[in-house]
RNA sequence: GGCGCCGUAGCCAAGUGGUAAGGCAGAGGUUUGCAAAACCUCCAUACGUCAGUUCGACUCUGACCGGCGCCUCCA
């Protein structure tokens, strides 16, 4: 196998090696849990577990990190405003977030660290640095020095000469007063008796907000890390913060390759909690499948932006997602075809020696070579419409008057879908559950009841059963003016809902 | 001021120094009692603009236009 990845270090996308030639050793940062999941953070997870996967599927071991940050000022804000306790409030968002990853379908990781439970390995990782002449202690507070570490900006590629301070305009006055350096950054913040932190060697107070990633990862990795991603608005500074303490600590490389993800945009900006335009997960699943979540945060390549649409009604009120609702009925057309191969009578599959269609025998390479190139994820999707439409072509062949399927062809189709689960994580529940949760999900929306529509079919099937095709077709377009599709086919006639 | 990204058909979106994947929408067809689903066919002389390099550029270089991101809240 041969991964290739951009890496923001180099600035070139350039092969994949980790130390270990079989095992990766990957760190993603996690949430900072006070609020849901929003698109923003569905698509860099899908992207990371994509890897993952990728990975795995092509027979490397991986441990994969991913961390979750349950102590920070923001959990403290949000605590504070909601009179909450900030342990509780982050414990709740944090399970909140577990779940919305588990819909995405999203692996878990093999450790999913936290900041509260690494306060110890925290302890140690800045005294190392005030040992070592990195950080120093001013009134309470704890900073790292970016002077003392001469390759500072070497991820995000900028010069601490040329950096404009201040420039977004959050520069934080009573902490600015405590450092020596404009960007120095806290290792450490006092927090006031009574208020929420922990007491350490240099008083009570809090991690700042880039230690802990440093010392979880690479206590659950070693001192250098094959690959660490997430988001694209992490590089500066918080990767770059990463990069500085971890290594003036370590004295070695901190890790190898450096991934980011672009960001969901919003009517041309980026999506963001502080922005306030944020659609969360789970708005999303009472709407749509998640798995067409899933689905469409692979149309785009990961590092490109991805911006959401939306429909509105004259009050404003959001009445619709149409990339989702497309992504939704390419995850039915990947369903619906897995049912037909599945179904197929075994009467109907034969030995022979016709050759399966290169789009079939193929497409566990294609997709493989699809994401050793960066991830690439929309050819993927290209490479499996070829596929879906050439097993429907063998499906239609072998329902046909005397229509038979190559074995080898089916066999051929069924690793292919393996192949998709095992890479992308699609296509991997039970057809008819999911068909069906959609098609319910849809008539909800509409406020349609399924009894009476099983009825109205009943009735239908009674009047084409006599002929009455006039009777029939007022059924049909009775309910099609509802927004209910029939479907009439040789075990009775379902339905869908339609658009 | 610094660093970086983007501009491909009605829409979404890959991609390559040698002549544009895939999806949606649209048109026609096979099939169907009628439909739907599925499948088949068609659908960018064209890749923001203007120069340059080249036998040849959408792909490289430069300028310009338009849009966006980061420069201590962020996935």
């Amino acid at each position: 196998m041969s991964v290739r990845l951009y890496n923001t270090l180099t600035s070139h996308k350039e092969p994949f090696e980790p130390a270990d030639p079989d095992h990766a050793r990957i760190y993603v940062c996690g949430p900072t849990v006070y609020d849901y999941a929003h698109l923003g953070h569905a698509r860099c997870y899908v992207v990371y577990d994509v890897l993952v996967r990728h990975l795995r599927a092509n027979g490397m071991k991986v441990t994969y990190v991913r961390n979750v940050t349950d102590v920070d000022d923001k959990i403290l804000k949000r605590a504070a405003e909601t009179g909450t306790e900030p342990t509780a409030l982050a414990a709740r968002f944090a399970d909140a977030y577990s779940e919305d990853m588990h819909r995405l379908g999203n692996l878990d990781p093999d450790v999913e660290p936290r900041v509260s439970t690494h306060l110890e390995d925290i302890f140690a990782l800045v005294q190392r640095l005030v040992d070592g002449g990195h950080a120093y202690v001013s009134d309470g507070d704890v900073y790292f020095s970016v002077e003392s570490f001469s390759d500072y900006g070497k991820l995000s590629h900028r010069d601490l000469t040329q950096m404009k301070l201040g420039a977004s305009e959050r520069l934080d006055e009573t902490h600015a007063a405590r450092k020596r350096h404009p960007a120095d950054f806290a290792l450490w913040k006092k927090s006031e008796e009574g208020a929420w932190g922990w007491d350490s060697p240099w008083g009570r107070g809090r991690p700042g907000w880039h230690i802990e990633c440093s010392a979880m990862s690479m206590k659950h990795l070693g001192d250098t890390l094959d690959l660490h991603g997430g988001g694209l608005d992490l590089v500066f500074p918080h990767h770059e913060n990463e990069i500085a303490q971890s290594e003036a600590a370590t004295g070695k490389l901190f890790s190898r390759c450096w991934m980011h993800n672009g960001f969901v945009e919003v009517d041309k900006e980026k999506m963001s909690k502080s922005l306030g335009n944020f659609f969360t997960a789970r708005d999303l699943f009472d709407r749509i499948e998640p798995e067409a979540i899933r689905y469409f945060m692979m149309t785009v390549h990961y590092r490109a932006p991805l911006s959401l649409d939306w429909t509105l009604d004259d009050a404003g009120n959001v009445t619709g997602f149409p990339q989702f609702e497309e992504a939704e009925r390419r995850v039915a057309y990947v369903y619906k075809t897995k049912q037909r191969l599945e179904g197929l009578p075994p009467n109907r599959v034969v030995d022979n020696d016709v050759p399966a269609q290169a789009e079939i025998a193929g497409f566990a390479d294609t997709l493989r070579e699809s994401l050793d190139d960066d991830l690439n994820m929309p050819v993927a999707l290209a490479k499996l419409a070829e596929f879906l439409k050439a097993v429907n072509e063998l499906c239609d062949q072998a329902m046909r008057k005397k229509g038979k399927a190559a074995r080898s062809a089916v066999e051929h189709a069924q690793r292919g879908f393996r192949a998709l689960e095992a890479e992308l994580g699609v296509g991997a529940e039970p057809a008819d559950v999911i068909l069906l949760r959609i098609r319910d999900r849809g008539a909800k929306a509409r406020g349609l009841d399924g009894t009476a529509i099983e009825q109205q079919i009943a009735h239908r099937t009674e009047a084409r059963n006599s002929k009455d095709f006039a009777e029939a077709d007022r059924i049909r377009d009775e309910l099609a003016a509802q927004g209910v599709e029939l479907l009439d086919g040789p075990e009775g006639t379902g339905w869908t809902i339609s658009d």
